[in-house]
DNA sequence: TGACAAAAACTAATCTGATTAGTTATAATA
DNA sequence: TATTATAACTAATCAGATTAGTTTTTGTCA
């Protein structure tokens, strides 16, 4: 062993601040080595690249918004815990914006780490979805609906896409009103 | 003047098919130049930098979506005319990765041309949604929901993001219902 | 028709940042 | 205390974007 004082964590927790702050795409490994105060090459000892880096970066990110997310239900149930959880992964999407451009990479085939990070969000979400007398083969299309909805919005969001004389969170509110209901109907209807 | 035979568009065209072909951040000055057999540098009498060009795309995708949305409601109306249009804008999406990957830097607020480049589908969408009997004030939040959940499914679709075991064409029509029936109770409540 | 001027292409050079090679220092452990 | 693996360092390489300066082309106008 060496001089251990920065580790794989630190480097991402690092990472993470700056592409919050910076934006994804700009921070180099050069920013990131000095922002630990030490010599870009170095950084190879950790990672073998910048992008490693960025995948690695989604994985924490995916997981700090899972745990996020989850937290966020606890003590309710199904509509009012479905709603918590869309509007915590808005809050958590839009106060991080770099990690959440990396969290879009998201690729579920690449690797088994990245599956299992999203693995217990998904859980949860089933967890939420089954007693609300949803039929079990739409369940796993709802959360499809959801998540292209929410990643959707906080991407637009982030970049400033929505034009600014209407309400943001009165969009929100009334997006998860329409799925909420669409829902509803669809599944009285069945 | 002189010799004229590449142009801006050609540029731009050549970028877009590249940019479809092997992703958005992957193409180079190098590679663009080189499909259009000229040296890297001789773009500068074009645009001012790659991410200039990177911006144009963004436009001509906007411009082109926009086309091919629109044509797709050509002789229909009401929430007809508004699945065509989703449905055309998922297929484009979906068919030209790089120049959608492109389309969602979009920033309302970064150029007059960039705004230009959106009226006409706007325009369209507020056609199709105003007859409806949704409250005029809904009009614009609705757009919004519409939009963050076509540019989500579509990013989610172009990452391979989905697990396979489900139809993605069923998630996608499943999400249009729910979403236009809850468009219809909400508005039926009022 | 022939010379000019503007535009566009070229080559050569610069700069930045990622990555690799090879060396040195440190800390855990036997 | 000597060993050894690891992490950090410096120096070097490489690639790609960009800039500087030069040459070529072509439409235009006398």
């Amino acid at each position: 062993m060496a001089r251990n004082t920065i580790t794989d964590e630190l480097i991402i927790e690092t990472s993470a601040r700056l592409a919050n702050e910076v934006g994804l795409d700009t921070p180099s490994l050069k920013m990131i080595a000095e922002a630990l105060d030490i010599k870009s090459p170095s950084l190879y000892n950790h990672f073998s690249s910048l992008g490693d880096i960025k995948e690695k970066l989604m994985i924490y990110g995916w997981t700090q918004l899972g745990d996020y997310a989850i937290a966020s239900t606890v003590g309710v149930s199904g509509y009012d815990a479905l709603r918590k959880m869309c509007h915590a992964f808005y809050e958590y999407s839009t106060k991080n914006k770099g990690v959440f451009q990396a969290i879009l990479w998201y690729n579920k085939f690449k690797s088994e780490e990245m599956r299992s990070a999203t693995t217990k969000i998904f859980a949860i979400l089933h967890k939420i979805l089954e007693p609300l007398n949803i039929s079990s083969k739409n369940v796993e299309h709802i959360i499809r609906t959801l998540r292209s909805f929410l990643e959707g919005f906080s991407l637009l969001v982030n970049n400033d896409a929505f034009g600014n004389p209407l309400s943001i969170k009165k969009s929100f509110d009334l997006s998860l009103d329409i799925i909420i209901e669409g829902i509803k109907s669809l599944e009285g209807a069945k």
